[in-house]
DNA sequence: ATTGGGAGTTTTTTT
DNA sequence: AACTCCCAAT
């Protein structure tokens, strides 16, 4: 049985997590040696590991080792260098992959490893900024908002502003403040850099969004990293602080880096800590959220005494992906050129295939993986299959189930954001932080309680009169005048049965506990198993797992105590040669824990980061992996599926107008390909659903650039109705098939033209000013006069033709 | 105060 | 197709 959403692992930086068998394992009670820790590395990798003197950069081709790497690093500078494991910071991409990183080096040197840090930026900054936040105005227990909390928050502020409109939306303007943030931007600046209206409008909105942040003690994820930089030029002294304890500064996937990160990392490193970053530029992927690839471009300008390696054997890849995998990125202009190599063989051939539909397309890979693991060639676990959205899983998920193969979708809609989970936990939060505006606003009333808008306003107005919390207003209420004697009630009853629940929390009960009552006491779980709706049951389910994970994470707490108390037996054994064993470490290096273990303050702490990644299936699960390309960087496997290769859908339909972002979509194409080791299957559908209408697909470029790599077409049932040659349909085959589907459908008519007078149902009547044909992504621009000019997908908008 | 229907919107990619 | 948001009826 599948699981129908990834649960993520218990997510806790610094936990042992079950690991991959790793050839570090079998060193792992060489201690007093330390040669093994160069054991196998070829001489670039030697000379990373051994690296002394000033920054690096370790440019790290796909699959060359760069893990390993760091990890032998990081050992290294422990056992043969001498470094103290608490001078050790290391930034990788995931917690998931900030677990094992430690996991295996814990293998390498001990448990004294444990004093390192192995962390997000994001983790890190939390972290950081948990210990200082009352210098600045927060409690240790501030609330971290996600994508779903400041949507909500910049919609009370557009409302504020009143500057409602199609330009100013709040998923507009919160992706500007993003990125100012990246940019270290805070809104005075922005204020004043404003140049034009829609800037300024920007600005205004900022600084309402961040001071409602700041009213609910609460910050969003870039202000995590901007926080810390602000924080680290604020308080010098704190800065110091962290310079002096971190000697050691390792970062991983530095091409991934935006201008706020940088910053941190300079801020940190001063001008003597031991830094290190790894990174492709080949690789970068995220620059829509701000990541800037020159980070890594100009690190040997950036830091001057800088040196690089290259890592540029490949030990992952037959040399047939890797040529392929080459000759697409080569078509980058402007980047380093650069050739990995492999001394894996030829391998064999990339295996290609065109389905009639995304349905055909998926049988096939279901059919394909059936027939690789009756064959003996592979296992469930050994494959994955990616794509460019997260849409594009559904299909799958159908014909998997259909046919009984095992798999695991990572990330789409995740666990932690169903609004049933981000209710429960919303009660959970407001325990912890009162002043969390956005959490109380959405349980006031949910489950419905007859605290209706009215009431709320009500509410909202007496805060504001007398500068306090919503939460605050609601436990005064009987000051309220304003309120109907029902309204007043149901708010008592809200805040009797929450006060109770904080003194069960106070009293140090557990995160299962507490959540539990919670559960029950507001009635949430009643109305939801008494419903009829089938949803509901679901949701009932949901509820129950995210109980069953709080359990998981009390138990968890329970057994790192033992495992402390333990301890001063094991070190004589363990730790004698060295003074650098946990016992004898200086005051300064021992991290306490930021909260009580298993309270609902360290539950809520330790979810509030995890990324999809952290859900990938362990090795042992053995099921097909689904996921996005994003979600696979940094991954593996012995078979790839690439599928969705159709222009429009990868390249994204939004990225193929603009250089820069095909571009990124090549780089995308190059870490899907560079993440196979033995078999790459690239597929796609001629014609492909969204949002419920098919529509024709042309082949992805990206499958005309293959170069000299060995490709096998493999089209069993070749497309009936659109048959011709697979990778490059010529122009004539394109225009046929626009005109069969248009013919099957039997409702388009493309025969528009710039000056035509239409109708619209809902718009009137209007002239076309101008007409963007693109097969059935036809856009025509329409203007209605006042209702403005629109953009009009051809395919979907009922224009009639006067 | 709550519910339900209809309109409008949606799909990049994520910490 | 599926989801969210807003308004009108209860």
């Amino acid at each position: 049985m599948n699981q129908p959403f990834p649960i993520p692992g218990l997510p806790i930086p610094g936990l042992p997590v079950p690991g991959l068998p790793t050839p570090e394992r079998v060193h792992a009670h060489a201690h007093a040696d330390v040669s093994h820790l160069l054991d196998g590395l070829n001489d670039a990798q030697l000379t990373a590991v051994t690296h002394v003197g000033g920054p690096a950069l370790v440019v790290a081709g796909a699959g060359s080792g760069k893990t390993r790497v760091l990890t032998r690093r990081i050992a290294w500078l422990i056992g043969a260098q001498g470094a103290h494991p608490g001078s050790i910071l290391a930034i990788t991409f995931t917690n998931k992959s900030a677990a094992e990183m430690r996991e295996r080096v814990e293998a390498l040197v001990g448990p004294r490893a444990k004093s390192m840090w192995v962390a997000t930026f994001h983790s890190a900054c939390v972290r950081i900024l948990r210990r200082e936040a009352d210098r600045f105005g927060f409690t240790q227990s501030f609330s971290i908002y996600d994508t779903t909390d400041s949507r909500r928050l910049m919609t009370a502020v557009v409302k504020d502003l009143d500057i409602e409109g199609q330009q100013f939306t709040p998923r507009a303007l919160l992706s500007a403040v993003s990125r100012l943030k990246d940019q270290l931007i805070d809104h005075e600046e922005a204020a004043r850099m404003a140049s034009n209206r829609s800037e300024q409008v920007h600005a205004e909105a900022y600084a309402a969004y961040q001071q409602r942040l700041r009213a609910a003690n609460a910050m969003d994820f870039d202000d995590l990293i901007m926080n810390t930089v602000h924080l680290f030029q604020a308080w010098p002294e704190v800065r110091e602080f962290y310079r002096r304890r971190f000697q050691h500064v390792l970062v991983d996937e530095y091409q991934d880096t935006n201008h706020a990160q940088y910053s941190l990392i300079r801020e940190l490193c001063g001008e003597t800590a031991d830094l290190m970053v790894v990174g492709d530029s080949d690789q970068s992927i995220y620059a829509f959220r701000g990541a800037d690839i020159r980070n890594i471009i100009e690190f040997e300008s950036d830091f001057p005494n800088a040196t690089t390696i290259l890592l540029e054997q490949n030990y992952r890849s037959t040399q047939n992906i890797l040529t392929a995998a080459n000759s697409v990125i080569s078509r980058n202009a402007d980047r380093r050129p650069k050739n990995l190599w492999s001394a894996a063989g030829e391998g064999e051939p990339i295996i290609g295939f065109v389905g009639e539909s995304e349905r055909d397309e998926a049988q096939f890979v279901a059919d394909e993986i059936d027939s690789l693991t009756d064959r003996g060639l592979a296992d469930a676990r050994d494959v994955a299959v990616f794509y460019r959205t997260n849409a594009q899983s559904r299909v799958f998920e159908e014909v998997f189930i259909r046919v009984g193969l095992p798999y695991k979708v990572v990330g789409g809609v995740r666990f932690y954001e169903r609004a049933e989970i981000k209710d429960a936990l919303a009660y959970l939060r407001v325990l912890v932080n009162p002043r969390d505006a956005v959490s109380v606003r959405r349980i006031v009333n949910q489950p419905k309680r007859g605290i209706g808008d009215r009431a709320q306003a009500e509410v909202q107005r007496f805060a504001d009169r007398n500068g306090v919390s919503f939460y605050a207003a609601l436990l005064r209420v009987d000051e309220i005048h304003e309120l109907a004697a029902r309204s007043a009630n149901a708010i008592k009853g809200f805040t009797t049965f929450m006060e109770e629940l904080r003194a069960l929390a106070e009293s140090g009960a557990g995160v299962d506990t507490v959540l539990e009552s919670a559960l029950v006491s507001s009635g949430f779980l009643e109305v939801l198993e008494s419903s009829e709706d089938p949803q509901d049951e679901t949701r009932v389910e949901n509820l129950a797992e995210l109980v069953a994970v709080t359990r998981e994470f009390v138990a968890q707490a329970a057994t790192i105590d033992e495992g402390e108390d333990a301890e001063p037996q094991g070190e004589e054994s363990v730790a004698s040669d060295s003074d650098l064993d946990p016992a004898s470490v200086d005051d300064e290096f021992v991290d306490e824990p930021e909260f009580e273990p298993g309270s609902v303050h360290a539950f809520l702490s330790s979810i509030s980061l995890v990324a999809d990644a952290d859900s990938i299936p362990d090795d042992d699960e053995g099921v097909v992996t689904l996921m996005t390309l994003h979600t696979a960087k940094g991954l593996e496997f012995p078979v790839v599926f690439l599928t969705g290769m159709e222009d429009g859908t990868f390249p994204h339909q939004r990225s193929m107008f603009s250089e820069s972002e095909l571009q990124e979509e090549r780089r995308l194409a190059y870490v899907g390909f560079t993440r196979a080791r033995e078999r790459l299957y690239l597929t796609r559908a001629s014609s492909r659903s969204m949002w419920g209408q098919s529509a024709y697909s042309p082949a992805s470029r990206f499958l005309d650039e293959l170069g000299e790599a060995t490709i096998e077409w493999r089209n069993t049932e070749a497309p009936k109705k659109f048959t011709s040659s697979p990778s490059r349909p010529s122009q004539e085959f394109k225009s046929r098939s626009v005109a069969a589907h248009v013919e099957r459908t039997g409702t388009m008519s493309y025969d528009f033209s710039p000056g035509d007078r239409v109708t619209h149902d809902s718009f009137g009547l209007g002239t076309i000013v101008a007409l963007e044909a693109n097969g059935d992504k036809s856009v025509a621009s329409v203007d209605f006069g006042s209702a403005g000019v629109k953009r009009l997908l051809l395919r979907y908008a009922r224009l009639t033709k006067l």
